[in-house]
DNA sequence: AACCCGCATGAAAACGATTACGTTGCTGCT
DNA sequence: AGCAGCAACGTAATCGTTTTCATGCGGGTT
């Protein structure tokens, strides 16, 4: 019956008082509308697909959790898929979700815009978290690496340590670039005379205490370190313990991320923290602003700021937190 | 046209000329046959449900992976649902999810019999996550919680260390109730005669450190306490640390999880591991095999095993890993 | 009193797939 | 040659909702 509709719905044109006889029926038969019949006439699902690379911990589930406590405030279900570690996978899951989405957050490092054009239609709303991609087709947002690392290395400069050495990451990952250059820019803005000290990693534990010992093994050891990451600053930790130095003493340490662990560690771990929650919260925002308008939005490219935390290994006792707000710059 | 749905689907009755027609024309025009008007004759969403609690980090994250990679395997989307801290809020979500899913994970503490019978079809497939529910119309799935505590005391005991205290968790909750029969049962059978001691907690870092000092404040001293998890642990030996003890020198220290933390604290944790992934894995396959059998499964109650971890701060150097596999029982 | 307008309501089409069923055409047997 | 049987394929019904459109009713205006 149409009228049922209508009372269910927007409740225009039913009177107060059958309206009323409907949902009372409704109820007493535990009448639930059927999903597939709604969304087959509708051509919408209320449903927006997350597809995420193979992540654990920490990262993972705070995105998870910013992105589903968004998207059930806005009515929307969330379809999941992840840990896919190719790009033939993550394009599988992208055509197997064809239709049954209404729009789609993606976070991959595999995923470039070419990706996109071949394996989505052009009509399905997507929006792209900490990716490389400068498109003016789709809607990205990234954390804020460049300023968090640079504002980390500052604060280890300005903390008196005269050297700064960087422990970076994967060359081919966006965010070890990004905190890569921010390193790189804050050295030369606050200690122009001060030598570039880069050694390798790929944001591993191991790789942090390989990076680590080969720091110690060569002739002039830096007075502070700047991993990546979190995960290579603990590693790099035990590679200075079993050296027998004392952090920050001998050598100030940080990280990036603000992993859980960062505070468990003896000394406790100076780091960058990302406000993941937020970030899963603002993509889904995004991506739904982009469905309820009619017209296809100009894409954004939007930056979520981050914040230093103080804490022990970096030798400044002081409780500095400088933290940026969200940035936001747009182009046609 | 019916030739078209019989080529893409099982192939029967369609001449591989034709099929291979239909095929070449459907990837030309990048058909992808409509999810949803699929879902309205079929009455199958090929898709299953995971409504899940307000959680935190690896466990979370682990517990979903296990459950997507095996969802995928299975040719499965999976719809999310998480972060509930209501019951009202974890009912409204499964009722959301009606029509949506074939089947449901549910992990909840506060969901019964009672709570599903009233808010759920029962017709729709559910297989319980850690649940106390026994009921003889749903399948069950637990960590053995029982085994893996009491294997531990049973190993801090044969360790020699001749008392062994508990920090209990919150009374309501499923897990910590059964690590708490299983370290009264380990006391009886292998210290029959030494005193049980219980403090409360409530599975938050804070009370795990006003246990250890509540601990240290009572006239004797237990030589090795075991928190019903990890976080307290990590709490209760910084009360330690702050009380000047050694751990484990002067008293022993064991916890449940295997939180990635546990390897990072000094001394690095022993403790008791669930392999959540698996978890997660055999969660979603006995789901599967309810949706595919058209004769409802008789309910099962199945037991996933756990292993303990030993490392330093139990005071046993030796490398045993006591682990027990699925150990399975149903009922009629 | 006649007419018109607005509003509540029901009838019917549409969405895009699956599937039961009917039709066609071919093969092979008598 | 005629007929039975079978395989391939198309027609049409179906799923449950939304939405458009027509209908009928009541009230207000002239």
């Amino acid at each position: 019956m149409a009228s049922v509709s209508r009372a269910m719905n927007g409740g225009s044109g039913v009177t107060a008082a059958t309206s009323e006889r409907i949902h009372a029926a409704a109820s007493r038969l535990q009448y639930v509308p059927h999903a597939a019949a709604r969304m087959l006439i509708t051509r919408r699902s209320n449903t927006i697909g997350a597809l995420l690379p193979d992540l654990h911990g920490e990262f993972f589930s705070e995105l998870i959790r910013g992105i589903d406590l968004a998207a059930r405030a806005r009515g929307f279900h969330l379809l999941v898929s992840s840990s896919h570690d190719s790009a033939e996978e993550a394009a599988a899951a992208m055509r197997s979700m064809q239709g049954r989405v209404d729009g789609l957050l993606i976070l991959s490092a595999r995923v470039d815009a070419a990706f996109l054009r071949s394996n989505l239609p052009k009509s399905l709303p997507v929006v792209l978290i900490n990716s490389a991609v400068k498109s003016t087709a789709h809607t990205v947002l990234n954390v804020d690496n460049f300023a968090g690392a640079s504002a980390m290395v500052q604060h280890l400069l300005q903390a008196g340590h005269a050297s700064v050495a960087f422990i970076a990451g994967p060359q081919s990952n966006f965010d070890a670039q990004q905190r890569d250059k921010g390193y790189r820019a804050a050295m030369a803005k606050y200690a122009p005379n001060a030598p570039i000290h880069i050694v390798a990693g790929d944001f591993t534990e191991e790789s942090g205490y390989r990076a680590g010992r080969e720091l110690l093994a060569q002739q002039t050891r830096p007075r502070a370190v700047f991993a990546a990451n979190d995960m290579m600053a603990v590693g790099c930790l035990t590679a200075f313990k079993e050296a027998g130095l004392h952090v920050p003493q001998d050598i100030a340490l940080a990280g990036f991320d603000d992993i859980p662990v960062a505070r468990y560690v003896t000394p406790p771990l100076s780091t960058v923290r990302v406000r993941i929650v937020e970030l899963g919260r603002i993509a889904l925002e995004q991506l739904v602003a982009q469905l309820e308008k009619t017209e296809p939005l100009p894409a954004h490219a939007d930056t979520l700021g981050c914040e230093i935390v103080i804490r022990e290994s970096c030798g400044a006792s002081l409780i500095a937190t400088s933290s940026q707000n969200i940035l936001s710059t747009s182009h046609p």
